[in-house]
DNA sequence: TTAGGGTTAG
């Protein structure tokens, strides 16, 4: 949709052709009788609004105050810009532009500076640039550089933004901060971080360093080069840090998949007294999410709703999304319910919650009730519900799915989509199918498509297509351990010594090491993670002691279950639901102290001596229960997994 | 009464 179509939409039917009647009436001149009406208490009005981020008020207000015969003047349109920039309107935009010329507001910079920021914000950069160089003064005038350096930034263009930063040095133009502020964001990609730490060293040069602003700014850019110990020294040097600084390095631990160090930080924010907000929850639900802490995750509900938060849209979100991945889906479908306002991420984790349980039925109802209620689907709620529909055998469904991804809602399938509908077509056994969709892809395949092919020949015992599948993806991933894992895992299974050898003799010419297995579990508000062997815990030796009473446990076990009236259970972080704190940390240590890996790490897909602690863990719980590795649960009945994956 | 900037979910 054009921004100006959504502009039309968002504006009521009355004050939407009031507003064009009143440029009308500008373009006729027909106003010019009230022009000396004053309008400085509709630009009160104005600035109020639009400080308070009404811009979609503000923006109404402007015809309204046309068509009351009051004339716009120099200290309007800034306002007004503002809104429309604010809004991503270049239609009023430009209309206001024409206002501005008409009524000889052009020549006053403030003007010029908010005619250049709309049109930068409204992705206009070319307009902002010729406003620029056409300008006598605001190639002197520091606002204007900054205004355009952060428009090209913006809008990707970081070569133009640096040309013309260069220019203003040049041209001994003076920076400040935000100039900085302008320029820092474009340097959020691993490419560009060596001009971002010249940046650093330039604002440490010119003083500029005092800043929380621009500190925050670069702590941004060192952690989303993923260059997270950077970030946190730096953190750590801030002399003074603010709510947003706190918020960027706890946000940057989550980003970078470090979810402990994201509830250390939490913590110590707390202990020093400052307040966490919205931001700040969002970034620990999702490690709560990622670490199956689901009891540090209902504290932070509570305090959601202590603080006043419990509407926050972002937030509700991340509480479904942390319950539905904590296995809560009781909970996280009676958030979705309970929802004022859903919006397409609010469908997709719940979707996507069903998904990785492997309830396909309810994921596939879902969809279909999202898109029944007119929201449109992007390209990550496809990713949710193929996978759903791949990991619940239904295949036909989801081969529909991925043909109306293109034909009824124009998405270009990517190809996380295609490794989807790989692993959704090799789960049933159609490998060949799979192989001749890859062949048809537009794209190359990436290393997750030719993986999960693999994946698919290791469970059919398909030799022949895996060893294809595993030539390719090495090609490309030739470092993922968990390919050569899996593959060797196959010649295990067809008895193919030889097979083995060859893998194991690959590995070690490229000094593959496998990632260590580590369990976790979540007790008193903290998580602690168990190494195989690990004895670092405190309380190692009653942990151990407990360990090797099988019959403790058992009984252990069995009272809990009874005192488990409502459902609830404690629960074990990452692996398996038990019923009491003792359990799951025995549980934990009988996990690493097997070796097994249960918990695996992303691309690690194995599960060394598991089967024997599945054995264990099904004669002490004598019902089903549920272990969960890095992608998602496995549900077991009688020591079985209902996916028959690699387990 | 005036222009430029930084952190958030699937």
């Amino acid at each position: 949709m054009t921004s100006e179509r959504m502009y039309m939409k968002t504006m009521s039917r009355s004050t939407n052709s009031l507003y064009y009647s009143s440029i009308a009436n500008l373009r006729s001149n027909t106003y010019s009788s009230s022009i000396n009406s004053s309008c400085s208490s509709w630009n009160t009005q104005l600035r109020e609004l639009a400080k308070q981020g009404q811009y979609q008020k503000a923006l109404n207000l402007y015809p309204q105050l046309v068509s009351s015969g009051a004339s716009p003047n120099a200290f309007t349109f800034p306002f007004a810009l503002k809104s429309c920039a604010a809004l991503c309107l270049p239609v009023p935009g430009q209309q206001l532009h024409a206002h501005v010329i008409r009524t000889g507001c052009h020549s006053e910079p403030f003007v010029q500076t908010a005619l250049m920021s709309m049109y930068c914000k409204c992705s206009l950069v070319e307009n902002a640039r010729k406003l620029f160089d056409e300008s006598p003064y605001a190639r002197t005038l520091t606002v204007c550089y900054n205004a355009l350096i952060a428009g090209y930034t913006h809008n990707f263009e970081l070569c133009n933004a640096v040309l013309l930063f260069c220019k203003m040095r040049l041209l001994d133009v003076s920076v400040n901060s935000v100039t900085m502020l302008g320029l820092i964001p474009g340097c959020t990609v691993p490419l560009h971080l060596g001009f971002g730490m010249s940046l650093h060293c330039l604002n440490v040069k010119c003083g500029l360093d005092g800043d929380m602003s621009v500190g925050n700014c670069l702590l941004t850019m060192y952690v989303r080069c993923g260059s997270v110990c950077s970030g946190r020294k730096f953190f750590d040097d801030m002399h003074e840090k603010g709510l947003i600084t706190w918020n960027a390095m706890i946000s940057g631990y989550a980003q970078n998949g470090h979810a402990s160090l994201v509830l250390d930080l939490y913590r110590e924010m707390e202990l020093k007294g400052m307040s966490p907000d919205p931001v700040t929850f969002v970034a620990v639900l999702s490690s709560c999410a990622n670490l199956g802490a689901s009891k540090i995750g209902t504290e932070v509900e509570q305090k959601i709703k202590r603080r006043g938060f419990g509407y926050n849209l972002f937030l509700q979100n991340a509480l479904i999304n942390m319950y539905a991945r904590c296995g809560n889906l009781v909970r996280a479908h009676t958030i979705f319910n309970d929802m004022p306002e859903k919006n397409l991420v609010s469908w997709t984790a719940i979707i996507g919650g069903y998904g990785i349980h492997g309830h396909g039925e309810n994921a596939v109802q879902l969809f279909d009730q999202m898109i029944d209620a007119g929201i449109q689907p992007d390209k990550t709620v496809f990713v949710s519900i193929l996978s759903a529909c791949s990991h619940a055998g239904l295949t036909d469904r989801g081969l529909k799915y991925f043909d109306s991804m293109e034909k009824k809602y124009g998405l270009q399938p990517g190809s996380e989509h295609y490794s989807c509908v790989v692993d959704l077509l090799g789960r049933a056994g159609r490998l060949k199918e799979a192989l001749g969709l890859i062949e048809s892809m537009p794209d190359k395949p990436d290393g997750a498509v030719w993986g999960a092919l693999l994946g698919a020949c290791k469970i059919h015992r398909d030799v022949e297509l895996a060893e294809l599948a595993f030539e390719r993806v090495i090609e490309l991933e030739p470092t993922n351990i968990g390919y050569y894992v899996l593959l060797s895992n196959l010649y295990s299974e067809t008895k193919n010594m030889e097979g083995i050898l060859k893998v194991r003799v690959m590995m070690r010419e490229r000094k593959l090491r496998k990632d260590p297995g580590f369990s976790s579990v979540e007790y008193s508000g903290r998580t602690h993670l168990f190494m195989a062997g690990d004895r670092s815990h405190p309380q190692t030796e009653g942990i151990y002691a407990m360990l090797y009473r099988l019959e403790d446990l058992t009984k252990e076990a069995n009272e809990s279950e009874k005192n488990d009236e409502d459902g609830r259970n404690s629960e074990l972080g990452n692996n398996t639901r038990v019923h009491s704190e003792r359990l799951a940390i025995a549980f934990a240590l009988m996990n690493t102290a097997l070796g097994s890996q249960i918990l695996v790490t992303k691309n690690l897909r194995v599960c060394g001596d598991c089967h024997v602690f599945i054995k264990l863990v099904s004669k002490i719980v004598d019902r089903q229960f549920v272990i969960r590795d890095a992608t998602r649960f496995h549900h077991f009945q009688n020591g079985v997994c209902s996916c028959n994956d690699y387990w």
